[in-house]
DNA sequence: ACAGTCGCAGAAATCGTTTTCCGACAGGTG
DNA sequence: CACCTGTCGGAAAACGATTTCTGCGACTGT
């Protein structure tokens, strides 16, 4: 019913020609005031709505952008997204949702659903990273793209916006030295995973810098999966010497982590520093509340909008544009006291040690 | 580039005419098996993909379900969509997700972009509730539609899936009694939101028929923000005699009901039970766990993509379908032990009864 | 051998817009 | 008065698919 009337019955009923009616409602140059204003009139009488598709037909642009995500049930994900559909629904944009349900084999598949459905532009937070055939086929699709914080592209019409994970990591690896803690230990997403890599990397970085043991099994990564996570840190929590502080990736990650913990009877603050990266409930929530690294995930969003609304204007016009925007380490008690798995304090130290060990 | 080919492109490849390929390629009958075979053939040397604007403006569907949520960075909503959209895309849906922000006034103007979207089904778990504009949009709109968790609706084509608040909150009022709690409080998201008036009603009824003490004030409405449910957590909280258990609706609200618990230095589990309506990572890995009704996200969602299938397959034929699924209290320590609160002590408990009297 | 089916495939109409093309008309100028 | 310039709006051609219409052969039954 209310998508029944065509430009055409505008058309008739303010007596004009059905082109007309489209540049009115377009706000054509040289349409006379009076002749817009019938058509306008006639357009509310009707409840005209126009259609879409035909609109998009003739166009050529289908005036909704693409969305592919790993997955939308992450709250960071769809915290990001939801700020990028705002800005771009104020401009007129609809949103194709689209996810390829962490599987990177499925991302090609998903983002040739989206070409199909011929979107004006291209937001992703895909699964997989790096030399994958998704990025080819990205680059030769030459749909305007924004890339959330995955490596940047050096195809002109590929953007990116990406968060600074390396300098908060260092403050915390900093701060935990500060603390007295040489065990730092790393558990990361997917290796291949621009976030982990650039985590990893500062996470290294640091250790060395510091002059702090730099031991591979302190250092482990992991699947998006609260299992996977959880089966990485007991691995990881058990070997020896034990770690005195823990930096985890992701908020899922984090979930499996501190199952770990709590089975191994391991209190956070009191046997082991933990610093998280991403700050949702949990993190101010649990007990103690954790530290962890905060970043404006809305403004994330916004600003991968604003770079697509760029971009799709300026057509195939100039270069990419890459985007970095800061993070701030929040100190919580769970990395405030010196824990007593800390080799400072000795006999309790060595007797936390020894049971761990023992399991 | 990759959606440059068109079917006249591929129809001069094959040396048919544009006609003959559609047939071919959509498994007309009639069509033979050789020019079956040169048509497929020239589609794959042209990488032809159908363009998706036309094909729905002739065929008069849009082949696409518009997805219209009060806000998509919720864990709960977005697992629900996360799972129904699975569904539909096996089924060649594509998904158009467009956010009212929780804002009830926008509800209609989204519904009515995604109706000049032209979608061919409608998934909804709008901001607000009941008599609103809303729903008789949908209604004369006249497209399949599926409600989450939402009051169901008289209309042929509206369907819903609903989830069993009632039984679990019944029991959940059980078990605190059993413990000895007799001033249960109870804080819900808004009032006219159908979830919370189904838990509000089954709270209350099991007030009644536990002969319990029914206190105004032990219950509390609130918006689906942080800031508010603290707020009206503080309020509640702060009524006397105090609450020993609290049952709060919504994990948005959980949060903001555990940050005015920390505030008051009420310890979780000692002085007062905790019930919480959707069982996430913070209700598992909180210290100690909470209680709480669990239900089955991601069939919600799986059920509601079938029943949608199923309402746009027959058109506008059968009847209105509503489906209620299970749900499931899961008792963890927040509801274990008797806090210290409990009118155990006699004479605090004939004193709280008194006041409870006097409201 | 002839009318009646039937299978197949080309030509053309169609979906609802936008856009191009073109003609009509008004007003100012040489 | 002829001529240009510029505004306005109708008619028709796109856009790229699907679907209807139509006709051509081949096959069947009498």
């Amino acid at each position: 019913m209310a998508s029944k009337a065509t430009i055409h019955d505008v058309a008739q009923q303010a007596q004009v020609s059905a082109g007309s009616v489209s540049r009115a409602l377009n706000n054509y140059p040289h349409v006379s005031e009076e002749l817009k204003n019938r058509v306008l009139a006639a357009a509310v009488a009707l409840d005209y709505q126009p259609a879409y598709l035909a609109h998009g037909l003739r166009r050529g642009r289908s005036n909704s952008v693409g969305f592919l995500v790993g997955t939308i049930a992450n709250p960071v994900i769809s915290t990001i997204f939801e700020a990028a559909a705002e800005a771009l629904s104020t401009e007129g944009f609809t949103i194709t949702l689209v996810s390829s349900r962490n599987q990177a084999e499925l991302d090609v598949a998903c983002l040739r659903l989206l070409a199909s459905r011929q979107v004006s532009g291209l937001m992703v937070s895909s699964a997989a990273e790096a030399p994958e055939p998704a990025r080819e086929l990205i680059a030769e699709l030459g749909i305007p793209t924004v890339l959330l914080d995955r490596e940047a592209s050096a195809e002109a019409h590929v953007h990116a916006v990406q968060s600074d994970h390396a300098s908060s990591i260092k403050e915390a690896v900093a701060h935990l030295t500060e603390q007295g803690h040489r065990q730092v230990a790393f558990l990361g997403g997917p290796a291949d995973f621009y976030p982990t890599r650039q985590r990893y990397a500062a996470y290294r970085d640091a250790l060395r810098a510091l002059d702090l043991p730099r031991r591979r099994e302190l250092c482990r990564f992991t699947s998006f999966t609260e299992r996977a996570a959880y089966a990485e840190a007991l691995l990881l929590l058990r070997s020896a010497p034990p770690p005195s502080a823990l930096i985890v990736a992701g908020n899922i990650i984090l979930a499996g982590a501190l199952m770990a913990l709590q089975d191994l009877s391991l209190v956070v603050g009191r046997d082991i520093a933990l610093v998280a990266c991403d700050d949702i409930h949990l993190t101010r929530l649990y007990r103690p509340p954790i530290t962890a690294i905060r970043r404006d995930l809305k403004l994330l969003g916004a600003t991968a909008a604003r770079l697509l609304l760029q971009g799709m204007q300026e057509g195939a016009g100039a270069a990419e544009r890459v985007i970095t925007l800061p993070t701030e380490l929040t100190l919580r008690e769970s990395t405030q006291y010196a824990p007593t798995r800390l080799p400072s304090a000795p006999a309790g130290g060595e007797e936390f040690a020894g049971v761990a060990l023992a399991r």
